[in-house]
This record gives C-alpha cells, structure tokens and sequence, in this order.
RNA sequence: GGGGGAUUAGCUAUCUGGUGAAAGCACCCGACUCAUAAUCGGAGUCAGGCCGGUUCGAUCCCGGCAUCCCCCA
C-alpha cells in the first residue's frame, strides 16, 4: 500500500477494505440452480449410499399410495414434503431412511378415464384384457408424471423402484393377505344391496350415479295391520282405555303402524318396519274427514311431531290415546297386508326422522343400506325378489315377473287399494340416482358380495390401536370410534381393473372353491404373470390339480378387490418384502386416511398378524386458500405447486420461487389443522426465503479469505474460549438454536422451527451480530484478530446454518455448502455435500446461558440509544449513527444494578478491541459517566440508565466513517483516522 | 342429519384462570449507499368469531350459535 487513494481520484478507500467477495448470488435463480443441485446429488449418489449406507438403524417412513391419477396439487406437495422433510432430517441423523414412494393404481377412476377416452363403438367391443391393458398403460403414464413433478420438489426416494399396485410381486402379497384372511376364516359371502341398474343389468358405484332434479316417485302411506303388542304396551293401552281395538290374531279394523316409502315396488321385500327409540309415537283413534274412505284400521301408529300433518296428508282425524317412546314399540308384530307373512317393528338408527313419511319406516333389507344395516342388527334375512333386469322374482308372489321401474309399483298400488291398507298416495319429487351412461333410473338391490368379517377381529384391531401412538392424539380417538362401530368390510367389485378375487363357483352347485391349495396356485400364477392371467387364461388354466381335471365344472369369479384393500396390503407388498420395518416407524397421511388407509392396513394387518402395521401415525390437514375456503377452479383461488415452483406463463405476475419456497411454506404451518396457502402467504415466504439466502451470502462473503484450520495448524480459526464475548455469545445463540431446532424436528413441530430460524437470521444475526461485525470484517487489517475471530464464527455458523436448515431449504442449504470459499483448500478437509455433514451438533463449551443476561442487558441498552438517536434524525440533527457520541449514566443502587453489572461485564473483556460498548453501539465515542457533552441532543432515561446524545467530536475519517479526533495526522492519508492509517500502513 | 377439527394483529406463529402477553414478516416513516433488486433504525395499528354459564375475576374452563374444513349418512 503505497499510493495514497486520495491522491488518485480514480481510487477511493473502499478498496482498501476488506468486503465480501462471492460468486453466490443474491437470488436464487431456482429455476436453473435446483435442477443442477439435484443432478449433484444424483452424480454423488447421495440418497442411495446414505440410506444404504448410514452406520445407524433402519429408519422406514411407508409412502401411503397417492392415486395414479391427474396432476400434482398443494395437497400432494404438503404431504410428500413433510415426508422428506423427515427422512431427510433421519439420513442426516445417521439412520438408513429408505423410503420407497407408492401409487394407487387401480380402481374406478382410472377405469372410467379410460372408458372416457373411447368412442362408442370401440367400447362396444372392448374385452376386459383390452380395457386392463389401457388402464395399465394409463396408470403407469400418470405415474410418470407425478414423480417427475415429485422429483423436481427435491424429495428423496427410490424412484427407480417405486411401489405400484399393479406390480406383479405387489399383487401376489396382496392375494397373499387375501389368503390368510381367508383361512383364517375372517372372509365370507353374503347379500347387500348396492346401487344396481337394470337398463346395463350392472352394479354401479356412486361415481357412476348422477342425480336429475325432475324425478317423480309414486310414494304411497300404507298401514300394516298389527298382530300382537308387546305385553308392556298392551297393558298401558288397555290403561288408557282402549285395549280392545289392540286385535289379537285378527287384522282387521284394529291397529295399525303407517309407514311411507317412495318405492312401492320394495313392499314385497318388506321384513320389519323401524322405528327411532329416542322419539315420541303417538297412538290414535281413527276417524275418517269429509267424503275421505274409512280405512281398514281403527287405531295408527304415528310420530307424534307428525300426527297434525298427517291428518292433513291422510284426510283423517287422528286422536292420540297413547303417547310412547319408539323403544315401546319394538316387539310389535304385524301382518304384511299383500303377502302371507308377519314381521316385527324394530329400533332403527338416527336416520329415522320426522323430517317426511310418518316416522316409521318400511325395512327391506335387501333394497336399502339403512335397511340392511337394521336388518343385520335383527338377524333379518336379506329378502332381494328383483332380478338382474328389475324384474320381480317368485318371492314377490303375485307380482312375479312385474319390473319394478315399469308396472310393478302401478300393481302394488291397486293391490294395497284394494285390501283397504292404502292410507294416502301422492307424487314425491326428489333427488334419486340415475345410471349415468344410460339415463335411466337405479335401484338397490342386493347381490352377492364379498366381505372381510371385521367383528372376527374388531377386539384385536382396537388393541392393536390401543398401541399406536397417535399423532395428534385426537386421531386415536377418531380411528378408534370408526373401527368399533364399523359394519363388515365389503371387498368385492363388480369392476374389470383391479385385482381379482380368486375364487371359483361350481356351474351346477353353486359352490364356492376358495382353499389353500388354490390360493396358492394363483399367488403364483399371478407372481409369474401378474393379474392379467386371471382374464387370459380359462378355468382350466387357472385352477390346480386336482380341480384342472374337472376344469368344466367351474366357473371363475369376476369380481376384483376393493382398492383399500390393495393399499391396505402395502405393509406386505412393499415394507416386508424390501426389508424395510415392519411395523414400520412411521405413517404420515391427511387426516381423511383415519378412515382410509391407516384403517385399511391396519385391518388387514391385524387379521393376518395380530398388529398394526406401524407404530405412529402422524396427520395433517388440508390446504385451504388464505381465507380458509377450499380450493377450487370456481373460486379461482387455486395454488398450483408447478406455477409456483417453475412460474407462470407470464413471469413477472408468477415468478418462479422454486421448490425450497413451497417446501419452506410447509415448513412454516401448523399442519395438525387445515393449512391455508395463496399468492400472499407465497409472497412473505419468499421474502423469508431471500432473507435466509441473504444472510448465509453475507457470511459466505466474509470468508473469502479464511482458512478454518487453527492456528496451530497454519489456518485462521481462533480457539472459541478465546473468543471475545460477543463471538462467545453468537456461539451461545447458535448453539440454543441447534437445540432448539433439533427438539422441534424432534416432534415434527416445523412451524417452530420456521419461527426460530426467521428469528436467528433476522434477530441475532443480522440485526445485532453481522451488524456490529461490520467495522471488524471491513475496517480491520486482513489478519488481525479482531477480524479472523469473527470469521471464525462466521464460518461455524454458516456451516451449521446450512445443516440446520438442509431438511426443509435443501437445495439452499447445498448452494451454500458448495460455495464455503475454503473448499479445496490445501489440509481442509469438507464432505461433498452438506447432507453427509451429519445434524448439527455444538460443542457443549458453546452452551453458556450466564452470557444472555448480560448481553441482554447491552441489547437493551442499544434499543434506548437507537430510540434517541432516531429522534435526532427526525430533528435532522443525525443521519448516521457514527455520527453520534453516546454519554451513558448509571443511576446509583438497585435499579442499575443490572445493567452496571453488564458493563462491568464487558469491561473485563479480555478482548476490548471488540468487546467495547461503543462498537456494540454503533456510535463513534462512548462514556460512561462523567460530565455530559456539551450540546445534547437527546437525551433518555429508563431504568435507571441515563443517555445522552451529542454530535461526535472530530472529523468523519474518510475510510471507517467513524469520527475521531485524530484525522490528518498522517500526511499520506490526511482524510483518514489513526487506525485507519495503522491498517494501511502495516 | 351425525362425528371430528379450526376460529388471537393484514400474514404465519406463540404463552397464559388474575388489571394480561405477544415475535417475525407485511404496511408506514426515516437512515445509509462499505450485503445496494441489499442493509439498518423507528413508529403505529391492532386482539382472542358471537352469545351465555361457572368464577371474586376468563382470551384461557363449560355450554350454545356462527363461519370454514375433513369424514360419514
């Protein structure tokens, strides 16, 4: 240094300062940078050696399948980054996080997108082999472009091995788990009704129904004649006066229960009428209205909230004689008014209202879920007399062969007219379900199904969640409830793309061939083969020895699974068979899987093993838009991740954040509830996110120069207990977040994480430590301690900061890992990425509490002067701060006691150079006690702490804008301080 | 219709049976021009969805209602 700079006006001493120097950008730059970030981490191998490879225990977060079908939203992104977020954090703990991501493959979306896609007459022609290879082909296409999408957010996992539903080892495990259920004796067949269309002869799902708004049903109000009262009820009536007309054995003219139904054609099927055992029914006389016919009966069963509107609907008078809770009527026995048969009245659920109808309502079991539910409750038979086409069987006696969507209701009609059991009958319009493709009417009609006995293994299963643990607790309770009041699952499906039921049915018998011996010959075939063989092949080449021989007798099943319950056997075909643990450590789903897959797997995983299938489930919520609605393209309130990722078409109006920007934002919720996510929840994390980046540049930039090794070693790092008090509590501060971090991942609690790290780069960071480590990194010599001890922070901060920060920002935190300035540096030593560091970690010679109370005192102390310095700006007295001098006085006793204490504090410093009040201030002088400066122009006090602010004394020295009273004294450099001049000259 | 969850500053988040407390960001004002499409300082706003109960006292406990979300019917 020999020119003087202000002898060359094309020099000015800023270069003579040492200022950050980095190639790392300001902005992201994502778009282009997390790509080449991920193919680094490809090249390096990083996730397969570190989750094969870690010296720690086998760590299996199972990816519960999302639907192989349409693009990528939020929903997916909160969930699948949570995930990563986690097994990052675990790989980076040690433990082999392999985490082996699924698709849900099969089912009847898919299977109608493909029909969708077909023109009428090639669907005409279409084979079940066709339609699955379409449907597969679909599938795996969806695939595809939902992992790229997944890649591209940076998750980790085995892509080139993902688990898919319609895999051949998958499907074999899941006809596996199908088999031990069945010897186990948890499988069986029976009727329930389903949506069934008579014009396609077809059951029909509800995704296959739409609901016209113009349907008219002939409803009718019917009264069945009773047979017997319960003994109870016979005595309070006779009580009230009226025991006779309460008939024993005749029908005729005595008591009646009314129902209603908009479906007379079920009244064949009739087997009980339900009541609701928490409402009132009224027993009352019967007299006819105006010209209204006499009915039958003297006496009807009504609700009592309904008696008045039915007088009205029926044209009769209905005078209460009795009124009894529903609960009193259960036992009452009546006679079918069309068939010989007599049926019992029964406690339905909360179904039954008073809304319509007369609060007592017809039961069919085979023609409806309520029905069938009560029915099952009652041990009623599932009485189904309508045939594939609608048409009414022999058990409909008379009405045999009538279709129940043509004459048969007409029929019944005239016959209830004409037995007098016909109390009303008028036009109902309301909302029912209509076959979507052919536009005519549905009906429930029972069919033969499948169905896994939950009660053989209801105890078990609530054992088994007995063990769990739950996350948030409430989900225990909410799964729990589901399991103990469920009804038996139903497996089976009339559909084409799934995987087959392996069962066969003898042509002639009926019987059902469902055994060991073949269940094993079809998990094998469908091993080597994969489901397909079960529509390629006939019987003969389906079944085993010694059924092949009689091959003819047998029919095969057509039926196929239930997708819950091929995702509900993935702890088989996925965690068992890859090694993984099972049960695995960790389920992670929204909280709609309490009633999906975690149930799902965990009936099948108790029916075959006795366990569920992991041992905590943690849930989320759902993201809602920044108002809390739902999102949805009516709304236009849609976040989707690939514009906020990859931008929008117009670049300026949807900036491309990248990925770190949507993986910080679910980082930055609480997503034990609904999470809310639109375009100004983006914005702030994106100023976050820069925030974050911004400051780990500054540090990155402050270390162009440094060697890490110590000083004993030829490199820079000063030793930390000989680190002024300032760097010691930087320490201090890094480590508490280190803690504080690592506990919060610790409870998968990111939001906190988000707050403290915000908190950290903001608070202790920029605004006090870097703040302050201005004039050491700039204005020092290179060398000299008072800079090469901040380095040393720097540089230990940074790198924590980096692995703090890895799980969530993991594209950020490699970007600043790649640009540490002292990679490569000859005797330095740095892994190639920032995951294979290992979970940050301070020494615990970091962990000093007895520094915060002192240094919070300084802080505070700093916050008053600020406050008056900033007055003296307003006055325009004072534009920066090191235009200041700071008078600072200590009231004597209790009050200052604190702060007296900090100061002495600081005084004792061993490294005043840097642990000086004026520093830490900001200002160019600073005294403590004493006479007060001349001119004040502000001045404070609280808590027994004086300040006074004065312009400082001397002149602005041109290179460290401080203001000294020693300018000039050098004739070389006549606009700089002795300090200053001390640097350059040596 | 039933079950579950949410409701504190513009946003995200936090603590608490005692006149409550509340961070960061955003917004506003100012400084700097040696992190500059950056950085620093200051200020203000503002409150626990609504109604009722328990209590000497409730944002915090209980009940109801409203709005939103999930599941089921």
């Amino acid at each position: 240094m020999t020119a003087s700079p202000a002898a060359d006006p094309t020099r000015s001493y800023k270069d003579t300062l040492n200022l950050l120097q980095t190639p790392f950008g300001m902005r992201a730059n994502a778009k282009a940078r997390e790509p080449e970030l991920q193919a680094f981490w490809a090249s390096e191998h990083l996730y397969e050696r570190l989750s094969q490879g870690n010296p720690g225990p086998v760590f299996t977060l199972h990816d519960g399948p999302p639907y192989a079908n349409g693009a990528l939203h939020v929903g997916h992104a909160l969930n699948k980054i949570l995930k990563d977020i986690i097994n990052k954090t675990a790989l980076m703990q040690g433990k082999r996080a392999r985490f082996v991501p699924g698709w849900d493959c099969h089912g009847l979306p898919i299977e109608l997108k493909v029909l969708q896609g077909m023109k009428p007459a090639e669907r005409a022609t279409l084979t079940p082999l066709d339609l699955r290879g379409k449907a597969h082909a679909y599938a795996l296409e969806q695939v595809e472009g939902q992992r790229r999408g997944f890649e591209r957010w940076g998750i980790w996992a085995d892509w080139d091995e993902p688990y898919l539903t319609l895999q051949k080892p998958y499907e074999s495990a899941q006809i596996g788990v199908f088999g031990q259920m069945v010897l186990a004796g948890h499988i069986y067949r029976g009727l329930k009704p389903v949506h069934w269309s008579p014009s396609s002869r077809t059951a029909l799902a509800e995704a296959e129904l739409e609901y016209p708004d113009d349907h008219t049903s002939p409803s009718v109000f019917v009264a069945f004649p009773v047979e017997q009262l319960p003994e109870p009820l016979a005595a309070q009536l006779s009580a009230a006066g009226n025991g006779t007309a309460a008939c024993s054995g005749t029908a005729t003219g005595g008591l009646a229960v009314a129902i209603w139904t908009t479906t007379p054609w079920t009244l064949p099927a009739n087997l009980a009428v339900s009541v609701n055992g928490a409402l009132d029914y009224a027993i009352c006389a019967v007299v006819p209205r105006n010209e209204a016919p006499a009915p039958r009966c003297s006496q009807l069963v009504v609700a009592a909230e309904l008696r008045e509107r039915l007088e009205d609907t029926l044209g009769l008078s209905l005078t209460p004689l009795l009124t009894v809770k529903g609960a009193a009527l259960e036992g009452i026995t009546y006679h079918h008014p069309l068939l010989e048969r007599t049926s019992p009245v029964v406690i339905g659920g909360d179904y039954i209202t008073t809304e319509s109808g007369t609060g007592l309502v017809h039961t069919a079991p085979g023609h409806g879920v309520d029905d069938f539910n009560t029915g099952r409750k009652y041990g009623l038979p599932v009485l189904c007399p309508v045939d594939e086409a609608g048409n009414l069987t022999a058990e409909a006696g008379p009405f045999a062969g009538l279709n129940v969507l043509k004459d048969a209701n007409g029929a019944i009609i005239t016959a209830l007219r004409d037995c007098g059991a016909l109390l009303a009958e008028q036009a109902y319009a309301h909302r029912y379900p209509y076959d979507w493709r052919t536009k005519k009417p549905t009906i429930f009609r029972a069919t033969e199904q499948w169905f896994a006995s939950v009660e053989g293994f209801r105890e078990a299963a609530l054992q088994a969640i007995a063990a769990v643990e739950w996350l948030p607790a409430s989900g225990r309770n909410r799964i729990e409830a589901m399991v103990r009041e469920r009804g038996d699952w139903c497996i089976s499906r009339q559909r084409t793309w799934g995987v087959p039921i392996p069962v066969f049915y003898h042509r002639t018998t009926g019987e059902v061939l469902l055994n060991a011996t073949t269940l094993d010959h079809i998990q094998a075939l469908i091993a080597e083969h994969g489901s397909d063989v079960w529509w390629q092949r006939d019987e003969a080449g389906l079944l085993p020895e010694p059924w092949a021989a009689d091959a003819a007798s047998w029919r095969k099943g057509t039926d196929t699974m239930d997708v819950w319950f091929d995702s509900g056997s993935s702890w088989a075909g996925v965690v068992r068979q890859r090694g993984l643990n099972y049960p695995a450590d960790l389920y992670l789903e929204g909280s709609d899987q309490h009633r999906g897959w975690f149930q799902s797997s965990l009936l099948t995983s108790v029916a075959v093993n006795g366990h569920a299938p992991y041992k905590r489930v943690l849930t989320h919520g759902f993201a809602l838009d920044e108002k809390g609605r739902k999102m949805s393209k009516s709304l236009g309130n849609v976040v989707d991740p690939a514009v906020l990722v990859e931008g929008g078409k117009n670049e300026k109006q949807e900036p491309a954040y990248g990925a770190d920007v949507l993986r910080l934002w679910v980082s930055s919720v609480d997503y034990s509830a609904d999470v809310p996510l639109g375009p100004g929840i983006v914005k702030q994390l994106a100023d976050v996110y820069r925030k974050v980046r911004n400051t780990a540049r500054y540090l990155l930039g402050n270390l162009h120069d440094f060697d890490p090794r110590p000083q004993a070693q030829g490199g820079h790092a000063i030793p930390a207990d000989q680190l002024p008090l300032l760097d010691q509590w930087m320490l201090q501060r890094t480590a508490a977040l280190i803690d504080s971090v690592s506990a919060d991942f610790e409870r998968f609690e990111f939001y906190r994480f988000f707050q403290a790290l915000q908190n950290f780069c903001v608070v202790d960071l920029s605004n006090v430590y870097l703040d302050i480590a201005k004039d050491r990194l700039y204005v020092s010599a290179a060398s000299e301690f008072r800079r090469r001890s901040c380095q040393t922070v720097l540089q230990l901060v940074v790198e924590r900061l980096a692995g703090l920060i890895a799980p969530v920002l993991c594209h950020l935190a490699e970007d600043i890992w790649q640009h540490l300035p002292y990679r490569g540096l000859p005797g330095v030593s740095l892994e190639a990425s920032v995951f294979e560091r290992g979970w940050p970690t301070a020494p615990d010679a970091w962990r000093r509490q007895e520094l915060e109370a002192p240094t919070g005192q300084i802080l505070a102390l700093r916050a008053l002067v600020n406050r008056q310095l900033e007055s003296c700006r307003a006055s325009g007295s004072l534009g920066s701060s090191l235009e200041a001098q700071v008078q600072v006085e200590l009231a004597t006793g209790e009050i200052a006691a604190p702060m007296a204490a900090a100061l002495a504090w600081l005084a004792s410093s061993a490294h005043p150079t840097v642990d000086n009040l004026g520093d830490w201030l900001l200002v160019s002088a600073l005294q403590l006690g004493g006479d007060p400066p001349a001119a004040v122009l502000a001045e404070a006090s609280e808590a027994g702490v004086t300040v006074r602010i004065a312009q400082a004394e001397g002149q602005k020295c041109e290179r460290c804008w401080h203001y000294e009273s020693d300018i000039g004294q050098h004739a070389a450099h006549p606009s700089l301080c002795g300090r200053c001049v001390g640097v350059l000259e040596g």
